[in-house]
DNA sequence: TCTATATTTCGTTATATCGCGATATATGGA
DNA sequence: TCCATATATCGCGATATAACGAAATATAGA
């Protein structure tokens, strides 16, 4: 529940997995070289639970947080979904915090 | 467990309750200023309570976890418990949030 | 020493989160 | 159409977190 944007963004942060997950797609090229299709598209998430080692669906769930927190976005092209960072997000939601903390 | 502070301080974070506690604190004389003992000490925590209107034992636990979290510090004067922001440590997490994100 | 006040700690219950496997959905190609 | 692949959703058990009241601890003052 909540409408708190906030909330779902800190909450978010507050899993190691999904804090990795926002560090990796920050420098895509550095930890996803062996994708076959382009990272501009973003990176797919077959290939960040690869990188993970946890089970399909709990990655799954970890990227639905990020994408309900508005940190990721997801790119559906053909079978494959690429997700990437919103920069955009991230600095605002930075900013914010600096000033309501 | 975990040895680590970034941790511990996000989750800190995630939880309502504790971001207001924190916010009252930066202004101590706008949120607490009945209280008789000088604000320079801190927010006892009797006060803090009573703000929040949940129990006793478990405002005690959330300013617990903000203490971990380096977030405040208690100082003891009397029988009571006066806390108040460590502001180096918050403006530390802020930027160090920032890079790592 | 006794009592009142302030705070923490403990034990319990309720709820949320994490991780899993199984299943559902969607796309692509034979 | 049928099958393989990619991802999401569901349902479950395990663990973590939140809230409470009761009891423990510490200090102040009569």
């Amino acid at each position: 529940m909540s409408g708190n944007l906030l909330e779902e963004q800190l909450k978010a942060l507050s899993h190691p997995v999904r804090r990795d997950i926002l560090y990796w797609l920050k420098q895509p090229e550095l930890y996803f070289a062996d994708q076959t299709h382009p990272l501009s598209l973003g990176v797919c998430a077959g290939k960040i639970e690869q990188k993970i080692g946890l089970s399909q669906s709990t990655v799954s769930a970890h990227l639905a947080g990020l994408q309900r927190a508005g940190f990721i976005q997801g790119q559906k092209v053909g079978q494959w979904i690429f997700y990437s960072r919103n920069e955009t997000v991230i600095a605002a939601f930075l900013a914010g915090l600096q000033q309501q903390l």
